[in-house]
DNA sequence: GCTTGCAATGACAACGCTATCATTGCAGTG
DNA sequence: CACTGCAATGATAGCGTTGTCATTGCAAGC
């Protein structure tokens, strides 16, 4: 006699497709196709399984039916964190591109933690995604193998700096940091301070910095001085930072950030110590995120398109679920806003 | 003979339990108490299993997992909007809650369709999560139904204005914006304007309103303008509407906003406009988001915490994982917050 | 030497579904 | 009227784990 295990027993009576079945006198497989809309069946038993369905309020089981069919549906976000807004932009993004697909994103969010990233890399290809997407492209080197030897498709999005595992999608921030400097030596400034954050963790945002920098010195111009914060970003450190470099800087003409948050702080700063944007000191952000064009006056910024890399990054994958041999970039560019800060 | 079937043969050689254990010389069962760290295992055994999962690069399969244990670890969550920085906010706390525990939030959006999260519910269950965490009280009856059947347990976060299908955690709505009526009128406050957005579709922007007029209305003052503009709530339709307002109802002392979002687009109009506040119009918010202390006068509003209400939902469902016989309701309260525009 | 007791491991049937192949029944054909 | 073709359905073996129970081996106790 085959043993009887009774694990059943303690669970809330779960409904199964063999309990369908059974009340509408089909076959498992029966109600399997119906589930799914696939295969060829009659008006008639399609009309009485339903019934059944609702009668007994069965709810399929994707674990299992995963599990059957080796596909998960399932698509790996990972980010760095949810409380700069530029990765929610992204996520909305991406589920607008998921929308009408019946694929599922699962988000982990890593800290800017390397070595964070690594476990929830880890976990999340338990759960055999058919992709996953993940911010940057700097990991550990496990995580890079693990991406890798899951044989799915891997999407680095935000920066196209580094060669990509897979494909990368999103902007050069090194460049974005050379237009910037470029553009504001154009239009005359030669005294500039920089206003950042978390250089050692956010490594888009030192890239940025870094291009910045090589154009000024191409320039013969050094940077007058710099005030950089722990952690996350923040207006108020950007209001902050903005204070104090002023203070120990007084000649700066014109102060660039790591992004628009830091330098609508600034711009705050300004407008409460009555100094005149862009007369007394001029402002230039970076992401041309939506609060900067309704500020009293439009922050000067560089347009980069979150929104736009979350749907390309699903577009990839959906349009080709295979890896191809070669890796790939695509540029989803950048633009600067002219805005009246800089 | 045994029917083989070959769907193997399409897959990118899957590394099994099988594989590790083979090439480990232990059985299956020792390798998947090893991986789960349960029950008691010989440290000889342990290090040469350990070996062969690194050498085969062995990535153990959670669905197959959450199929044979009938436990999926995973907390779905329901919200309605990414670009509401609200949402993230919560969403950082129920990370938060979750971090050190072996549990994946699988995190879906509504847009705030009632319909829509019906869809994303029935999809969510059917990955059979351990709770389901959702945003607001108001459902479909089909999601209700859905909810009450599936057994875990249900918290429904942000408002508690509502009877839970089993837990909320939040805060009333309705007394929040009664508590902003009382709190202007005492400040002497008698010719009010109310700018939102979404009326239809933001239950709780709705019930704030419904609060704060129902206190008017009790201290015979009548709301002199309102404006409010559809969809997604934005600093841009909060500047715009108050431009609006501004010019139909002149003679209006304070704005109420449906969230500081508007409130800070209200306040940047009055910057650009050379409106003094509050002298020449009071502004009130409500949220106490990070911004709104930061500007050049903080704005005053009312402050719920974000994070702790996801934070705090995670842990009712981590204490107690048995949905208890009657719902309950958890006030993490609010706050006003005086600032300096009202 | 022969039990006991327990640490350590093994065997194997679920878990709920789907892919595959097999079968049925019936209309249309010659 | 047997024969073909196809729409519709059924039977069943996995999918890769884990829970349960069974077994092994060895030290301690008498």
């Amino acid at each position: 006699m085959a043993k009887q295990r009774q694990r059943l027993s303690d669970r809330k009576s779960k409904v199964t497709v063999s309990d369908v079945a059974r009340l509408a006198q089909v076959s498992d497989s029966t109600v399997s196709r119906i589930m799914r809309n696939h295969g060829l069946i009659a008006d008639a038993t399609r009309v009485r399984v339903m019934e059944a369905v609702r009668a007994l309020g069965y709810v399929p089981n994707r674990i299992a039916g995963s599990l059957a069919s080796l596909d998960s549906q399932l698509v790996g976000v990972v980010i760095p964190s949810l409380s700069n807004i530029v990765f929610p932009e992204v996520l909305q993004g991406i589920n607008a591109g998921l929308a009408g697909t019946n694929r599922q994103s699962v988000i982990s969010v890593t800290d800017y933690d390397l070595d964070k990233e690594e476990v929830v890399v880890r976990n999340l290809l338990a759960w055999q995604p058919a992709a996953v997407l993940i911010a940057g492209s700097t990991h550990t080197d496990a995580t890079r193998r693990m991406l890798d030897q899951s044989g799915i498709r891997i999407v680095e999005f935000m920066e196209t700096d580094y060669p990509p595992v897979d494909v990368a999608v999103g902007l050069s921030h090194v460049a974005a940091g050379m237009v910037t400097a470029r553009h504001l030596l154009a239009r005359g400034y030669r005294r500039f301070g920089y206003v950042g954050y978390g250089g050692t963790i956010d490594v888009r945002a030192r890239m940025r910095y870094d291009g910045f920098c090589t154009v000024l010195s191409e320039a013969g111009v050094t940077l007058e001085g710099e005030a950089m914060s722990d952690g996350q970003t923040s207006v108020g450190k950007g209001r902050a930072q903005t204070a104090d470099l002023r203070a120990r800087a007084p000649g700066v003409e014109v102060i660039v950030y790591s992004n628009d948050d830091m330098a609508v702080g600034g711009l705050f700063h300004c407008l409460s110590a009555g100094i005149r944007v862009p007369e007394d000191l001029a402002l230039f952000g970076f992401n041309g995120l939506d609060i900067g064009r309704e500020l009293p006056q439009p922050l000067s910024t560089i347009r980069s398109n979150r929104f736009n890399i979350g749907k390309r990054a699903v577009e990839v994958f959906l349009q080709d679920p295979i890896r191809p041999d070669r890796p790939s970039i695509i540029d989803t560019g950048f633009e600067v806003f002219e805005g009246a800060t800089a």
